[in-house]
DNA sequence: TTAAAATGCGAGCGGATGCTCAGTTACGCT
DNA sequence: AGCGTAACTGAGCATCCGCTCGCATTTTAA
């Protein structure tokens, strides 16, 4: 619809030297990161996540072609944390611990910053996500998946199915959490346990 | 954001006869919802949705105040149309046959038009819904709650987080699958119903 | 028939916002 | 001091979009 949406390729015209870079592509990107969460999608524009970060319009231009690209690092910095904190989690040495850890650390990721979450989430969806984000994506279903897999979890019929499903309702229960304003985690984690296994153990046939 | 944000109130200049009325509201109401699901939340402008309904923004301003309204009024269509096939569900003799009416209401709904479902439902979290859609909320919740707490269903201890955590568990579940394209009715309420039963039944000490 | 009221129209105003680019600053090197 | 260049600046351009308002057309009433 943008009439230059057919631009061959969105190219910075200079690139700052990657080390002297860091501390303002995050200093950018944290800027956006609050920006997004206190006045949500609508006031998130790049003229303020500039202010908020105390540099200059241009300056923002040189390290993000776009909005979009802004917008992609944020979700690539959120999800990478969150995939640290499930890689550790997978890492217990029995099924249902794996699984309870991976539900604490999904419920720990959302409700440190439950807005900003959601509203990710949302754009996620919406935005053609770069390479990176995808596979760290498919690095997540490949954990749970693998923990749903082992020996001592209840055996399923349909992994892939059944994968997609917890992610799911994992999903739901701790974005409605963060909408409500709720805040005790381990309240969360235990009412998430008991969807997720609840499902796990309930036989399949209808 | 709008500078008059702060209007006492938004008044068309004048009301056509309501009978007269109704055909062009629908015709805009419908065309927004088409716009929204096929353009996003992006290309949602309200002349694009005026064109969309083959009448001049001109009109479409005599029956909404403004853009949110009619966002509202959208939102209300869909809401009273899930709430209809609940209400109907809520209805059913027995408990389990009263839940699983609910869950087949929910993936219909879903599934019917999933791109809008969750457009609308992330625009609900953003707008101070009005009055109406917020009351077509609670009763939602009211029924949900009516059947998980019929004698025939298993006891549940606090009954107001289960039915919140119920809907999120659904929200979840048909959300993802819309979301992936998903279009077995049948597959998808009997891997819902699994989850909401599972949950029912674990018991809650962790 | 005719006037008034109701309804519909759409050019265009005003403000917001993504993004550009000509210029300035900071700084190392000679 | 003088020079070159990497980094940064921010006024402003181009565009988009919500919404208004004066006029045109249709309906209603007399």
């Amino acid at each position: 619809m943008t009439s230059h949406a057919t631009d061959q390729r969105a190219r910075p015209r200079k690139q700052p030297s990657q080390a002297r870079a860091r501390h303002t592509v995050d200093a950018i990107v944290e800027a956006a990161a609050r920006i997004l969460e206190e006045h949500g999608h609508g006031g998130f524009n790049t003229n303020a996540v500039a202010e908020r970060a105390g540099v200059s319009i241009g300056t923002l231009y040189q390290y993000f072609p776009d909005k979009d690209a802004l917008l992609g690092a944020l979700i690539g910095r959120e999800t990478a944390r969150l995939l640290a904190e499930v890689e550790s989690a997978a890492s217990a040495s029995s099924g249902p611990e794996a699984l309870d850890a991976v539900i604490r650390a999904a419920v720990d990721h959302q409700l440190r910053r439950p807005r900003l979450a959601r509203l990710l989430d949302f754009e996620e969806s919406r935005l053609p996500l770069d390479a990176e984000t995808q596979a760290v994506r498919a690095r997540f279903s490949d954990i749970l998946g693998g923990i749903l897999a082992r020996e001592d979890m209840p055996r399923q019929e349909d992994l892939n199915v059944v994968t997609a499903d917890v992610a799911a309702i994992l999903r739901g229960m701790v974005d409605t959490a963060g909408e409500r304003g709720e805040t005790d985690q381990d309240a969360l984690a235990k009412r998430a346990r008991r969807a997720v296994l609840g499902y796990l153990m309930m036989p399949s046939a209808g």
